[in-house]
RNA sequence: GGGAGCAUAGCUCAGCUGGUUCAGAGCACCUGCCUUACAAGCAGGGGGUCACAGGUUCGAAUCCUGUUGCUCCCA
């Protein structure tokens, strides 16, 4: 024993275990005859850095993968990242600015240069650190959404889509970041709330000398206005129907138009219509036919339609134009006013809608497909109510905006013609032939031909991650694609459940004509304590890595699975960590007690024997449940149980049984067994603390060089009919009551008791040598009747007796006596009512009113036997 | 505005097809213990009108309706 130290430090173990798989390939799989069990990882952004939520995400996937392993599986988790175009493009933009290099004066080939400089030194931080949670990736097959397999993959599919029909090009009001100048999807625009104005316009009615008040946050858009709506069933306006106003400065004259759109209560109930730069006024401008009249460039100054203020950047023409209005008195009023505004993820400008010009995707059609594998169970959500807001979505899905305006990504292979035609190819000689074929007569040469210049959205290379990971976009018919795929669970957080998880199912219908996964795991948000999200600015996110050095590895995987049923957020907070790391360092002192016993050729006591066959019962029993919680992905349950098994179960009782005298040697057979059971659980918690498990699993016997609990077969199941878990539980309870009497009597537990007990047909003695040794009972006797002068103690219907001497306080007793006496009989009167029921006792099932008498019948003789000893203290 | 979900102990959550696994777990809390594996521990204990109001039923945390309060998604 002395070799060990009385508290667990893994920081001496963590490292060295995880060289010795990695050294020795364990995490490396191939296709082989056995059943594969294969996961992706959600590739992290090649930016990112290791947060709360990807130590959750990975934890999880890891501890499936390891049991898959265990389970005999052979197991795969592919790791990987992805481009991350936006973020990683203004990463790379930032450090060149500080370089003093400005990406306008860069070619593409040289920005893209830098970008890979980038991402060769900072892309791999994230799996780095994954390492040292424990993640058994198989890090030979590490893929990054731009390699070179990965971007033709994409390539592909891009091609195909388009042959097919299903991608084209389009006018779209899409969120524009002027910063970037760039097109964003609507998940990477991040609405602030602001203090800003709500100004009240005057729009002269068309030859009279009477206003329409209009309002707007938004008075530099005057310039663009086209039309003012109002609802058509707005009395106030009613009398303006077929009348025109006048546009104030731009003195343009737009229509009144009705529509149902308007929200009566907003403003004066008048509402500027400006197509080209609102969202919904752009719908309302097709529905009613009008005009779009773009006044911004691209960078958000005005353009030549914004007049006398043409080049203004648009905050500046704001105020510019307020000031003009009051002059010109057609301010009708301001007022403060707090709304939301679109700002850039990357980049925080304030989002400017605009109609530009961007490649889609066709989702209705093929949308049908992944909807319906969802519908049908064909796909698992975990847990379930994910499957409405998939369905939700997918019901109402819109086409896919796929262009982005940067240069870090998969460019668009559409070649522009002089003839102002589009042809999609793989490359530009394969566009050359195809535009040859279609346009012999212009003789069109390569230098006619002009690529796009935007790339492919980043969710458009993800969305082919479990396909693409296998190569199995370009080589179909190969073997890795055809034996991990359809991978089997696919761990993720429910806010990119459209973005991503929606898109792999389609492409896997498109592409497979196959789910890509069979269940998805959707993970909660880690928040903070008090339930905020975490996030640098707050600065309320630990360190994940900190974490680690003070908790071990182990202690946080066990800390976030804790706190974290699937689907649940998580409110994080390091005392969990702190729980593992306890667990730990109890299981680690289990172990320098079971191993520091000197070992003797004696006969096995009696109580070990019953205490190893409950114990190898109980673990059968949590062996049985285990299997059940995996199938409903209940993790932090499964170890909830383990955890049980482990500190009760095992060390506060088996252990303390059959655990020797001081400095007496245990049985052999004990020992052996004990060993054996504690190999048992290290195996079962080994995928929820991979290294405290491996380590002991070396310590509790010599082993070959290949062998590693990691590989090692997980415990099964086995039918089992014993009711030995069930009897022990009784036994446990006396034991319980007994101690709660040394408790309340202050009695040391060195001080030995008399304990008797009236016999009763019940009575199953195996365990009476448990309860002597654990309650430290000199002499245990059965009697026919109650034992005068004796503490009494009643467990279920048993009753016993400690004799006390004159220690028992008699007043106090007959207190404690009638209480239970008078809850007892309650109880009983409120059974019998209900078996005089008529109408429960032939309504309810046979068995509830057996049950019923049972506890009345229980009740009963427990009464009687209060009242005897009432009688005996009186 | 449209949709979805949630409300159970101080906190985080279980509780399946209504009925002894029905009021549970972990943490926190209280009491007593430095008992030779572990004070990062041991033994024992207290604590909830299951958000509110109705309804269905012999019986409701569980099913139905409404109310209130939170959360998320879409607009």
């Amino acid at each position: 024993m002395s070799d060990f130290a009385a508290k667990y430090d893994p920081k001496l173990i963590e490292d060295k275990w995880y060289d010795k798989w990695t050294k020795d390939n364990l995490f490396h799989s191939e296709p082989d005859e056995r059943e594969p069990y294969c996961i992706v990882i959600p590739p992290p952004n090649v930016t990112g850095i290791l947060h709360m939520g990807h130590m959750l995400n990975n934890t999880i996937q890891d501890v499936l993968i390891r049991r898959a392993r265990m389970q005999g599986k052979n197991a795969c988790w592919v790791p990987g990242t992805d481009h991350a175009s936006i973020a990683t493009e203004a990463k790379v933009v930032g450090m060149l600015k500080e370089k003093g290099i400005d990406k306008k004066d860069l070619t593409r080939d040289e920005f893209l240069d830098y970008a890979w400089q980038w991402k060769e030194k900072h892309g791999g931080i994230i799996l780095e650190q994954l390492k040292k949670l424990g993640a058994s990736c198989d890090w030979q097959r590490t893929r990054f959404t731009m390699e070179d397999a990965l971007y033709e993959s994409v390539i592909d599919v891009f091609v195909d889509l388009y042959n097919k029909g299903l991608i084209y090009r389009g006018i779209r009001m899409v969120n524009w970041d002027p910063k970037a100048l760039t097109a964003l999807s609507d998940e990477e625009v991040i609405f602030k709330e602001q203090n800003s104005k709500l100004y009240y316009l005057k729009y002269r009615i068309e030859g009279e000398n009477e206003f329409v008040i209009v309002a707007t946050t938004r008075p530099e858009t005057i310039l663009g206005d086209t039309a003012v709506c109002v609802h058509p069933e707005d009395e106030r306006f009613a009398h303006l129907k077929g009348k025109k106003v006048i546009v104030p400065i731009v003195n343009r004259v737009v229509p009144i138009i009705y529509d149902e759109y308007v929200d009566r209560e907003f403003g004066t109930g008048a509402l500027k219509i400006t197509p080209a730069h609102d969202i919904n006024d752009y719908t309302l401008g097709l529905k009613h036919k009008l005009d779009s009249i773009d006044i911004f460039n691209d960078n958000g100054t005005l353009n030549h339609l914004g007049m006398q203020y043409e080049g203004m950047d648009r905050f500046d023409c704001r105020k510019k134009i307020v000031a003009d209005l009051r002059e010109a008195d057609l301010m009708f009023k301001e007022e403060d006013y707090n709304n939301k505004i679109g700002c850039s993820e990357r980049t925080d400008a304030v989002i400017e809608p605009k109609l530009s010009v961007q490649w889609f995707l066709k989702m209705e059609d093929i949308s049908k497909k992944a909807l319906q594998v969802v519908e049908d169970d064909v796909i698992r959500f975990h847990p379930a109510k994910f499957k409405n807001t998939y369905r939700h979505w997918m019901e109402n899905v819109k086409d896919w905006c796929i262009s982005r305006q940067l240069w870090w990504g998969q460019r668009i292979p559409a070649y522009y013609l002089p003839n102002r035609e589009i042809v999609v190819a793989k490359s530009k000689e394969e566009a050359l032939k195809i535009t040859n074929e279609k346009f012999p007569a212009e003789k069109y040469t390569l230098e006619d031909l002009r690529q796009d210049e935007d790339v492919l959205d980043t969710w458009f290379s993800s969305w082919l991650w479990p396909i693409s990971v296998f190569d199995g976009i370009r080589y179909p018919e190969d073997k890795d694609i055809q034996y991990y795929y359809p991978t089997n669970d696919l761990i993720t957080a429910p806010e990119i459940l459209f973005f991503w998880v929606a898109r792999m199912i389609i492409a896997g219908q498109e592409y497979r004509n196959e789910i890509p996964f069979k269940n998805v795991y959707l993970t909660g948000i880690v928040r903070d304590k008090l339930g905020r999200k975490m996030s640098k600015s707050l600065g309320n996110s630990p360190d994940p890595i900190g974490l680690i050095e003070n908790y071990g590895a182990d202690g946080v995987r066990v800390g976030m699975l804790m706190a974290s049923p699937a689907g649940n957020d998580l409110l994080f907070d390091e005392s969990y960590c702190e729980q593992g790391r306890n667990f730990s360092n109890k299981i680690w002192n289990a172990l320098r007690l079971a191993t520091g016993w000197e070992i003797a050729d004696i006969e096995q006591p009696q109580h070990s024997k019953i205490a190893i066959e409950w114990f190898r019962a109980k673990l059968n029993e949590i062996l049985t449940e285990l299997e059940d919680d995996f199938a409903k992905y209940r993790l932090s349950e499964s170890l909830m149980k383990v955890y049980k098994l482990i500190w009760d179960d095992f060390c506060s009782w088996y252990l303390e049984i059959i655990k020797p005298a001081y400095q007496k040697p245990v049985d052999r057979t004990t020992y052996n067994e004990t060993i054996k059971l504690f190999e048992d659980l290290m195996k079962v918690l080994h995928p929820y603390m991979p290294f405290l498990t491996e380590e002991i699993y070396h310590i509790i016997e010599d082993r070959k060089a290949d062998d590693y609990i990691m590989l090692a077969q997980m415990p099964k199941a086995f039918e089992n009919s014993s009711s030995i878990v069930a009897d022990f539980g009784f036994a446990q309870e006396k034991i319980s009551a007994i101690r709660q009497v040394r408790n309340e009597k202050n009695i040391a537990q060195k001080i030995a008791l008399e304990l008797f007990v009236k016999e009763s047909s019940n009575d199953n003695k195996d365990f009476d040598g448990i309860i002597t040794k654990l309650c430290n009972i000199s002499n245990l006797e059965y009697i026919s009747d109650k034992k005068e002068g004796a503490l009494s103690v009643m467990v279920r219907t048993t009753e016993m007796f400690i004799p006390l001497g004159d220690t028992i306080n008699k007043d106090e007793e007959i207190k404690k006596l009638q209480s239970d006496l008078k809850y007892y009989e309650g109880f009983a009167k409120s059974v019998k009512g209900k078996l005089s029921n008529e109408k429960f006792v032939s309504g309810a099932p046979a068995q509830v009113v057996e049950n019923e008498r049972k506890k009345l019948s229980d009740a009963e003789q427990k009464i009687t036997s209060i009242q005897e000893q009432l009688k005996s203290l009186l």
